[in-house]
DNA sequence: CTTACCATGTAAGGCGTTACATGATTCA
DNA sequence: TGAATCATGTAACGCCTTACATGGTAAG
């Protein structure tokens, strides 16, 4: 029972899918991912090793034409650690958008700026959304090959959601800002 | 023009409003600034005499009837510190959605666990909702009394925003879950 | 031939939480 | 009188990012 380490759950489940190497793990990351969670090397690579010692996951040898490759694989001990995990109440969801912290304090930078910091927003929000519609599109048309897959699609709706969101919450800012500028 | 640490930002930004004692400021963090920011007094007391060591803030005391007290207000290079801050775009808005991790792996748990996270998910957030809404509508009746309270509303329409969007969801989700258990 | 991508890893250091330690006051 | 709130702070520790270090391969 013990407190979980986030970065170990992420992996354990990215492993529970399919066999990886800690490259692939960060690109998951990075994509599927990206949208509520994130990882760098510095902390995967050493997790990877704590996970085998533990283990939780075991390693093996995939190079390919000289191209050094290790490949983890979930254990049946690491499966059962990724379900108690997953037993457990959520502990907390964190935010941190620094885009609401600078326009909270915006009264002292002024309207023109913080319009700046909401365009920039918006301008990130409407390139990332089409990758999750299309993310969507995907998954629903397999959603009946693998159970995974409708909980994939539960997260990126979610993103989807969220984003929509965002935007309209973007064009009323603009207009509340706008107002005074007249 | 060197990195900034938000953990300053924020404090400074608080003082630009009002003097603070160490403990209000976390109180603000835990009120208003809770739905996208957060800080434990660990980071707030180093913090704020660091910020005094740097000439940034000025410490006072404001002990009362013998309950100690120490009220810190920003300086004019606080001032300008925070102003340079504000200009810089924003360098990264993150999320740590627990929530979604445990779903994006919840083929692994079961439809029932998966549905059990988002009710507690979806109870938080109807239980925070009211919060903002009633943060709102008094922000609204106050908006012409000072210019600082338009971009506090800005932030609390985007919470009010996302808590409907997260509802909506739930409520998807839980009918893409519920479907397989026919 | 050079850019982008594949691939693994370490070291230093920053940042911040948790838990602890202490004590006054207010209110029921 | 006990609980909640006001009030300040430190120490240990955990976690993670950034930057560095290295080298192979594929595609244009």
């Amino acid at each position: 029972m013990a407190i979980e380490k986030k970065i170990d759950c992420v992996i354990l489940g990215l492993l529970s899918h399919e066999d990886l190497t800690g490259y692939e793990i960060k690109k998951r990351m990075d994509t599927s991912l990206k949208y509520f969670w994130g990882a760098s090397y510095g902390s995967i690579y050493p997790a990877l090793g704590d996970l085998v010692e533990r283990g939780l996951a075991n390693k093996r040898d995939g190079t390919e034409n000289k191209r050094n490759k290790i490949i983890y694989s979930i254990t049946e001990a690491g499966r059962n650690y990724l379900k108690e995990w997953l037993q457990n109440p959520v502990e907390k969801d964190e935010l941190r958008y620094e885009t609401l912290l600078k326009l909270f304090f915006g009264s002292e930078g002024g309207a023109v700026q913080a319009m700046a910091h909401i365009n920039a927003f918006q301008e990130k929000i409407e390139r990332e959304l089409p990758y999750l519609t299309s993310a969507a599109n995907t998954l629903r048309n397999y959603i009946d090959t693998d159970d995974a897959h409708k909980y994939y699609l539960l997260t990126v709706e979610f993103g989807i959601k969220t984003y929509r969101a965002y935007l309209e919450w973007c064009e009323e800012a603009k207009a509340i800002l706008g107002e005074e500028n007249k």
